[in-house]
DNA sequence: CACTTGGTTGCACATTTGAGCATCGCGACC
DNA sequence: GGTCGCGATGCTCAAATGTGCAACCAAGTG
């Protein structure tokens, strides 16, 4: 390719003239005869000097909307990880105070709400439980889908004062959409492998199990490891249990399942005594929406992004720059 | 116009459409029917969303290459001048040493005479001399015209030990392109106005002030005032015209008539004693070419443009940008 | 001096893009 | 409840743009 005139090199009459045409091409937006015309040179060869001008990049051309970053992480993610689509939400603050949480969640949950509605989900739709799928609930707008049916994936029932009001966010869903609801009256997690096959094997949780098998469609959040996690205000974790998540390397969970960095398992033994579709079962779906919102989700939405269950992320700009960082 | 998304408002869906647009159109070259088939919509909308992009310059088009304040320069230039054209040419150091000044003056006198060339000037053609003139000479390529004739402008036998070379310039300028050349044999400066007047009514000076006038194109370069200039060295100029110009304001000369910042005649009595083309006559001219090269051109280039003695301007970038400063 | 050869030019033609216009849907206002 | 107006959509058609090809020029080369 032609040099780009060296300071010191006499300005070649051909450069001079590709960057007149330029200047009147994209500047002053007159057609190519035009500058041709002003330029004494035929439309022809107005062409040439600007297509030689892009190829040299005499020319640069760059989108410089704020947002413009937002839609690229958007792009890296879907192409990175195979996704059907991914939704980055431009959050102002990202620290990791409770109100900027309480943004985060708020602004996923909504830009997850109508981008779930875009996709018109029809069938039924599974759904999980937490602060961001409240949120998220609270933004979901009358006729937003035809769907048949809103199937609970996890257990929900809370074991402490602190309620998960998940039949408020299947209720929501059911009735924004007039579909029939399926609540899971189980607990997330329990004491022992034994109770949760028993459970599961009750006609009360095994149908909604079994319906959650069946749903086309999964919406769910992505939780926080550690003290500050839902399933330990809902006193479903003890000391113990968070202890031996530690020591196994989770980093969040999904559905009640806790993931290791890699997207596998971190606590087998935990899992047996999780109440829930299960995450081989969640791969298998065709649309899987999965939400991570506040500081601290890039680990959990990388490994569940490795675990292969998602199909589209929707995620705060941070959570989304952090996991194809580490991707 | 629609806002460009403060942060903290949603994303509206149509402006990440917009950006998604932007991006598949502008950076992955795809058509708009591509990019509408790829985001799901028709290729009209497509086109709208491009428009929008641009009308909210959400994308920037700029011209980066390192030339392109030149051409910048020129078109200023000509635009602010009424000028038929200006080549500005990039010098890489511009100082005042002796140096750079040669360095401004080669790439100044290469680039007119190449510009002058590509006028394919014709008829009669008048020259003036100098240090930037002789270089332009050499720069002449055999066959550049088709004149038939190349007059010199103005005085040019040398009363002291520096010779003027204006002779060289002449017969190199008819050597190149086969034209019969005129010569002046007269000093640019003399004693008094009638010595001049006898000069000039003498057939050997009259009839090529004659021809000189009746000539369609003029090339001459932009001397500086001051003890630097040529016609000191050159013996024309004494202490005393010296500081009656300085007193005078003169700025500088063409064809020996120095003219002060508003592009006047600065001194009527020394004016009158010098043997050349005047001022109104080369205003007339069809094509003047006029070279400023090298530090302080600035307001003598000036002063010409504004004497309206210029059509094409040839300048160094330092001078072009002084001249449009201080316009 | 004829003959290649590489590069540039202009052109006809196909594709792509933009402009103007009819239509549709939706909300506001009788 | 009708209907008026406005903005968005899709369409047709003309303009603008890119592509492949043949002609041409200039500079080597045998």
């Amino acid at each position: 390719m032609p040099s780009p005139a060296r300071p010191g090199e006499p300005l070649a009459g051909e450069t001079r003239l590709m960057l007149r045409a330029a200047q009147l091409y994209y500047r002053l937006n007159l057609t190519q005869d035009q500058v041709g015309e002003r330029l004494g040179v035929s439309l022809f060869k107005v062409g040439r000097l600007l297509d030689r001008a892009l190829r040299e990049s005499a020319v640069r051309i760059e989108i410089v909307h704020p947002a413009a970053r937002l839609v690229e992480l958007e792009d890296a993610l879907a192409s990175r990880f195979g996704l059907r689509g991914a939704v980055v939400v431009d959050v102002p603050a990202t620290g990791s105070s409770p109100e900027d949480e309480l943004l985060a969640r708020e602004r996923v949950a909504e830009a997850g709400a109508a981008h779930l509605a875009s996709l018109r989900p029809a069938g039924a739709i599974g759904v999980s439980w937490g602060r961001t799928m409240l949120e998220l609930a609270a933004h979901l707008r009358p006729g937003w889908t035809a769907a048949t049916e809103i199937v609970q994936l996890n257990g929900a029932t809370s074991r402490s004062a602190y309620p998960t009001r998940a039949h408020e966010i299947v209720e929501r869903f059911g009735a924004t959409s007039g579909a029939a609801i399926r609540l899971m009256p189980a607990p997330a997690i329990v004491g022992s492998p034994e109770l949760r096959d028993a459970l599961e094997d009750d006609p009360s949780v095994g149908e909604t199990l079994a319906a959650a098998r069946e749903a086309g469609t999964a919406v769910f959040s992505m939780g926080l490891m550690g003290p500050e996690s839902v399933h330990v205000a809902s006193g479903y974790l003890g000391e113990a249990d968070l202890a031996a998540l530690a020591d196994a390397g989770a980093v969040g969970d999904v559905l009640g399942r806790f993931l290791s960095r890699d997207g596998r398992i971190a606590l087998p033994s935990l899992d047996r005594r999780t109440i829930g579709l299960p995450m081989e079962n969640l791969r298998e779906k065709a649309l899987t929406v999965g939400l991570a919102a506040g500081a601290g989700r890039g680990p959990i939405a990388l490994a569940a992004l490795r675990a292969g269950c998602i199909t589209v992320l929707v995620a705060d700009e941070t959570t989304a720059a952090w996991v194809l960082d580490h991707a």
